[in-house]
DNA sequence: CGCGGAATTGAAAATACTCAAAATTAGTGG
DNA sequence: CCACTAATTTTGAGTATTTTCAATTCCGCG
């Protein structure tokens, strides 16, 4: 097929503009009236699209620019002095990536996407300028850079006292609730991560998160095809990862 | 004894003054000029003292300040829907505790005094007016929170792929550089929590804590007298936080 | 001096890991 | 579209690290 230009390919030059992306609600703009929006779509800069595996930032790199997911997911990672890596969070539409970097303006992990995604570049800079003219946009910065320290923390109560069957019922549901929140369905979804991911992000080994579907298949808690996920019974699933059910090794 | 008025007592009525503070070089104040502290003294609030295991805040309670802390030791600490919890961070003079409660408006852990100590209270609501005003603090207070998001990460770094050894070491290592950088002896200081509380926050038992201690004694890496610890080699236990010196668990 | 909480130590048990092999899936090129 | 190869995932068996349980010891404090 010859290469033929379509409107599509310039999408890249294109300056994002909030008012008319699906995710408005759930990103930076959240709550902010329409001039103010307008006022935050002349800060943020091109979008980027990505490629599956493409990197978006890298550890120690200069940190110039925040980024809002528009669509596909992304891990980030910390990679310690052995080179050994940690995935600190998966993140999907609307979420902002790069918040690590504001102390010490560096990039202090990776961020990848896991399949093809689109992000819009926010120049921090240019961010900045704007809270001292925009409260409501700076309080809400505020609020998602604390839901970030909060998230963490919740993943330190995962790693430091949760047995990998926890581990894992906790992070079927916290997918579970975010698609939900972007109106998905909650039951049945597509994990976008790897189980060497996923085990990576929980602290334990490929094989015991392959070990761990095959017991909740058994068990009835659900079904995987490849890495389409249906809850069964999410019902179980949120006890177990309340920590309110336990459930027995084998039946 | 009978009850004594003393001019020390009235200290909690006082407010707190940043340019006086032994801390402001750490703290909130950093790198501001002179008429820009005396703005910041403006906000902030009362200082409140604190009795060991006394707590500043409680998980549920409504946001209102954030905490500097004067002088003393605090631990932060979640608590899940069992009722477990789990240690979140050991903070120190200088440091800031409460940013996880501005998304939601009310706090997400508990913080409790390991020790007598004072912290100043920073009403938000101020500290946000302010930030219109004063650039720099802005600027500051973006980077605290991005620390704390990177100093969380690397907590999970440590607990989803680290051995009890090398945690351990970890955490030996980043008391030893906190001291460091508030002009204390990196080779001597005193532990402010319980082994419980250092299991309880490197993911492990109060045992394995005692055996790790034991274990690095008797390989000379440290000398221990119930809280003071000497480390002895702390460049091998620098190599064994970074994961590059292994340690036999038997000489 | 004796009580109680905290810390240490030992032995047995459990959870999750490592190593290995087989099965499945995805990617590539004919 | 199919076949081949590489990568990922699953499953099994044995092992290792850390936990659990239990018994002491240590230390501060009344």
């Amino acid at each position: 097929m010859p290469y033929v230009a379509t409107p599509q390919l310039n999408v890249n030059a294109l300056k994002a503009s909030c008012a008319g992306c699906s995710m408005h609600q759930l990103c930076l703009p959240m709550g902010l009236d329409d001039a103010d929006i307008v006022r935050l779509d002349e800060v943020i800069g091109r979008r980027r699209r990505l490629l599956r595996d493409e990197r978006l930032y890298q550890m120690g790199e200069p940190f110039r620019n925040l980024y809002a997911i528009r669509f596909g997911h992304f891990k980030t990672y910390q990679v310690n002095a052995a080179g050994e890596q940690q995935i600190t969070g998966f993140q999907m539409a609307g979420e902002l990536l790069g918040m690590d970097a504001i102390s010490g303006d560096r990039h202090h992990c990776d961020a990848v996407a896991l399949e093809d995604g689109e992000v819009c570049e926010i120049p921090f800079s240019g961010l900045e300028e704007l809270f001292g003219h925009v409260p409501a946009l700076l309080r809400h910065f505020h609020r998602i850079m604390s839901q970030e320290i909060t998230r963490e923390q919740n993943v330190m109560l995962l790693l430091g006292n949760m047995r990998a069957e926890q581990r894992f019922a906790v992070f079927l549901i916290n997918l579970s609730s975010r698609y939900a929140a972007r109106g998905y369905s909650s039951t049945s979804f597509q994990l976008r991560m790897s189980r060497e991911d996923i085990g990576n992000y929980l602290g334990l080994t490929i094989e015991s998160i392959s070990r761990l579907l095959s017991r909740f298949k058994k068990q009835g808690l659900l079904t995987v095809d490849k890495r389409e996920v249906t809850l069964l019974q999410p019902v179980l699933l949120k006890a177990m990862a309340a920590g309110t059910e336990q459930c027995n090794p084998m039946t």
